[in-house]
DNA sequence: GTCAACCTGTTGTCCGGACAAAGTGACCGC
DNA sequence: GCGGTCACTTTGTCCGGACAACAGGTTGAC
């Protein structure tokens, strides 16, 4: 009855064999080789067909469940849902959000100090205020247009972390290759409108629609490792969120 | 070494084994029993001291890894994260958030008819425009002060939808109850300013900032279900995402 | 004294099996 | 034809076990 992506899992690789499967539906579904609403095959007809037991397969399956890209029904199976048109909102930087897409992302530092931490940043962070920080403003850009104004603070000093890396790379690409592994990040969502500083650097007019983010992320020590307080034009820019239930 | 919060599991219940514990761990969370920086029993001496087996503990904590309350590491354990201040967004409606939090949430029904679709509601439900649908316009207020405008439309005709449930219901729950089972959404959040009208109905000013957001729901059989389009009074609320890694 | 090898505890992955719950459709009696 | 019952399929839950990968501490060699 359902449809079976041609899927190959190599048991030698050190990739989990839950994940090698959970890619190659997911790419299936990309290239539109499982289109909405096509039915997969039952859960112990996919595990049969690529020598796997039921809960890897149900394991793989689940993965795809949380990201909203199927769903599954009791007694009846498990459906493709309509893809979302745009990416989703994950745990990447904007910059990579941005070159993944091919819109050309460029960054003007216009700060990199070691500062004392600002009430707001210093309480997120759940540091004293006035404690050492490392504090990041940056002007990104893509093709040439100013898109929003990210100021971040960190902790800890970051070694690599030098104007010159910031102009190419992202945050969130240097703190992973400087060992710091994010797992968790809370934002909040708000909107503002535009005073006089922040018009004339997003090239907007005063009073025009931003929309700001303050996220704060962990790693898997449970530490606050990043704050980050951002604002974009909302003119040029919106978010993408993907809620599941279950 | 780790804290074991107390917690029993009623085998005679129809809740799921897996569900009771990780409730029972999060309402620790809460309540501050563990606290941000514990950490918790070894999986196998959880498992042990419930008589559950590894399996079914580990898939009570990987709920709560899912809803970033708490990490894991591999080697290490299992430990406790700090407690967002407010309530994550969820496929709650904003009624039932403000309930929660009580704060005496108001509705005043604008619109509840049936209605041939907009081009940009037809497009989301997967509809031809001029399709009927049933819309929905309302103005939620908290404490008597206006809040949000959310106009939503419906595919199908919701019998038990009337003004007098919807003005002390929230949608979604008016929803459930008609055996519609949202379990995906997506959303799209945004920035504006508010026109005239707008500013009229939430008594801002004309060019006062608002949050925007778009969501459209599926059930568990993939079909879009409801689609709405929302504007809030930034000055007065904001939205919580967590988002986790792996 | 220093450093490497080892040991222990923990989570990550995977297996095979079993039963329950829910939806679907066929069958049968009326 | 109609309605209810039953069988079947499929996912949901749970078990017990096994080994691998990783982190951290301990021990031992040099």
């Amino acid at each position: 009855m359902g449809i079976r992506p041609r899927i190959e899992v190599d048991r030698s690789s050190p990739i989990p064999l839950y994940f090698q499967v959970a890619e190659q539906i997911a790419e299936a579904i990309r290239t539109g080789e499982l289109a909405p609403g096509d039915q997969l095959d039952s859960e112990v007809q996919i595990a049969e067909s690529l020598g796997l037991s039921r809960p890897t397969v149900r394991q793989a399956i689940g993965h795809l469940v949380d990201r909203g890209m199927i769903v599954r029904r009791r007694g009846v199976g498990t459906q493709i849902l309509p893809m979302p048109v745009r990416r989703e909102m994950e745990l990447t930087s904007l910059h990579d959000d941005l070159a993944r897409s091919g819109r050309a992302p460029a960054t003007d530092v216009l700060l990199l100090a070691r500062v004392p931490a600002e009430p707001e940043a210093a309480a997120a962070l759940g540091l004293a205020a006035g404690t050492p920080v490392t504090k990041v403003v940056r002007l990104r850009r893509s093709q040439g247009e100013p898109l929003a104004v990210m100021r971040n603070w960190l902790p800890e000093p970051v070694p690599p972390l030098t104007e010159e890396v910031l102009e190419t790379r992202g945050l969130y690409e240097v703190l992973r290759k400087a060992g710091i592994r994010i797992c968790v990040a809370r934002q909040r969502i708000g909107a503002c409108t535009a005073d006089a500083e922040q018009a004339a650097l997003l090239e907007e007019r005063r009073g025009a629609a931003l929309l700001t983010m303050e996220r704060t992320a962990f790693d898997d020590s449970g530490r606050a490792v990043e704050f980050g307080s951002h604002i974009y034009r909302a003119s040029r820019y919106s978010l993408e969120v993907t809620v599941t239930e279950h």
